[in-house]
DNA sequence: TTGAAAGCGCTAACAG
DNA sequence: CTGTTAGCGCTTTCAA
């Protein structure tokens, strides 16, 4: 009784209503150019709903040649811990206009022959287009594959190879972290930057060319604030707790510490927790701490709980999808080969890190 | 001239290859019943290799009703943290035998009309299977259209409505920890459990029924090493860092306290680090810890990494999909409505948090 | 050893 | 306003 259930077609329908197949197939497709009367019409809803009749898109798909899938290619599924977010976001704004998603992963450790056979699968599907997520923004092997399909890159950072990308605008991190440290008063802060992108095959999700993006917009964040140079100490390390802990320790040593800290990763903020505990720093009584990335498990069972600037990436991936639409239907005047989409801005996440620094008769604002 | 990316069909082959597309049809698919000489298959061959010839799916799928597409239905994918590990381990399993995952989300908060669309999403797109991975092991709203199209459970606790499962075998979780615990010359373990159901709707996968599962198996592991009740105390709490400290507390303010604890999850075992630095401990000269559930990300980067029993989603869904496949192939014996298939077992995955306890003279094991 | 032809369920001209 | 009909690209009897 269940839509699909049985192989009930568009004749029975027909046969059921007293009318055509063609009535059928215009009156459950709400075609406009047919004019069909309303007590048909009734005639034929009903009928379907009567044999629970649901089309089958495997014959729509052939007929009209297009499947209404999207791949979606994610890059080491297993590792990113974003895939969920990505797929389901990339899934909501896919079905809300009637497609499905085709996922599959590609192993970045794997040969070229078998991540071209990834994409293949897809294109054997006749998917109507890809979503290709990579692990690191920045790099990309792009099959050429893509040129027959259209494509767009989710979270990615800018325009490869001519295809279209959704990608955070990277520079609104610091800008918003900087901001919220500043906000509660804080006049020295230090930056906890990943250690490039040599030593990136760890697990965290945006590093590499990201990396450098956040730690290029440190210095603008605070010059905008009206900062010199010497407010922002910089130091670097892998992006993880070990690198975080020895970053944030050499930060802490000197003899005008930071009082706040901004940390390219939660994992990063872990460190600097335990680096600050061992010297015997309160968070965030002593230390104000802002990560520019949100893991969510992490952040809030960290003690206190971390306040972050994150990117959702689902939104990220929900985007790519509707570009993706809108140029599969034509919908958008924006053509494909055009440049970079907007991405979303990162947005703050107050948890318990960040509090007015020791010093401060007042404080400056909320947070 | 990459595969799929042109309209060239079968008969593009044939006329090329100067043949019938019965020939191209048998040639490409192997048929074993069609005696072709090999001359002539290397023609096709060569001829469909030139061409960039790739089969349309979509027409096969219309011709022989089945689609070779497996739908897994992801619960709440934006928060369960092993949703991508699930799409990989399906994946994987599915493409090796030519099949591909037919992906959607399906929101536990949304009602159950909703979540019916999600599902009835998949059966009009002629999934040949339905993989379906519950958030919380356990509990399975179960749409009653899966009556229609063959399912397995991913990761739930055992056959629910006659559906078949691939679940962990639960007990062997704390076995494998209180084991490595003693291993180590461990006597008074502590078990910090998960506080029951109603609590359950944080962050983590596991929960609910699965906590139940393995706070049972935790008295029967000790007990199976010859220790009465006594030695094991047990605290619950929330599945969080919150609730494993408090727990850690209370194991650890006892006159007899624990040198070794054993934690529901890895969020709970950072509590339980917290709660030890609170008291002076040192992991794992004072205290050995071990968790029940292995997030990756957190355990490896706590300080010291946190020594984990483990069982990877991957493994769990990649042996769904199996299961499935044979199904859908008549290849197993196995009927579908057949009992819960055996899951696979939890392994250790060692890493800095347990030592020998410290009054201990001379440990019993490696670790 | 190979080919002709039917038809999977649907959509979209084109006639009525 | 409604129906006839020709395929979409492929597999698969059945004949040759």
């Amino acid at each position: 009784l269940s839509i699909g259930s049985r192989n009930i077609g568009i004749k029975d329908v027909a046969a059921a209503a007293g009318v055509s197949v063609t009535t059928v197939s215009h009156v459950l497709n709400e075609v406009t150019s047919a004019r069909i009367s309303p007590e048909t019409r009734e005639r034929v809803r009903s009928a379907a709903g009567q044999l629970g009749y649901g089309p089958n898109s495997v014959a729509r798909a052939l007929r009209t040649s297009r499947t209404a899938l999207l791949g979606l290619v994610i890059e080491d599924a297993g590792r990113n811990p974003h895939a969920g977010q990505i797929v389901l976001g990339a899934d909501e704004a896919a079905r809300a206009r009637g497609y499905n998603l085709l996922v599959v992963n590609t192993s970045p450790s794997a040969g070229p022959e078998a991540r071209k056979a990834d994409v293949e699968s897809l294109l054997m599907r006749r998917v109507d287009g890809i979503l290709y997520a990579p692990r690191h923004p920045g790099q990309l092997p792009a099959p050429p594959t893509f040129r027959n399909v259209p494509t767009v890159l989710v979270n990615a950072a800018g325009t490869q190879n001519g295809i279209p990308a959704v990608a955070p605008e990277e520079e609104s991190g610091p800008r918003a972290a900087v901001g919220c440290l500043l906000g509660a008063g804080h006049t020295r802060i230090g930056f906890i930057s990943s250690g490039g992108a040599a030593s990136c095959d760890g697990a965290n999700f945006a590093e590499g060319a990201a990396g450098q993006e956040r730690a290029g917009g440190f210095p603008a964040a605070l010059a905008q604030a009206g900062f010199d140079g010497g407010a922002g100490p910089v130091e670097s390390g892998q992006p993880d707790e070990r690198g975080g802990y020895a970053a944030a320790r050499s930060l802490l040593d000197r003899e005008d510490r930071p009082t706040g800290l901004v940390c390219h990763n939660d994992l990063m903020a872990m460190g600097a927790y335990r680096a600050a505990a061992d010297l015997g720093f309160a968070i965030p009584r002593d230390l104000s701490v802002v990560a520019l990335a949100d893991h969510g498990l992490i952040a809030a069972n960290l003690y206190p709980a971390l306040t972050t600037v994150a990117l959702p990436p689902a939104e990220l991936a929900a985007r790519a999808a509707g570009i993706l639409m809108d140029t599969l239907e034509g919908t958008a005047g924006t053509n494909l080969s055009a440049g970079p989409a907007a991405g979303p801005a990162y947005t703050l996440i107050a948890r318990g890190s960040v509090a007015p620094p020791p010093d401060a008769a007042t404080p400056r604002g909320n947070f």
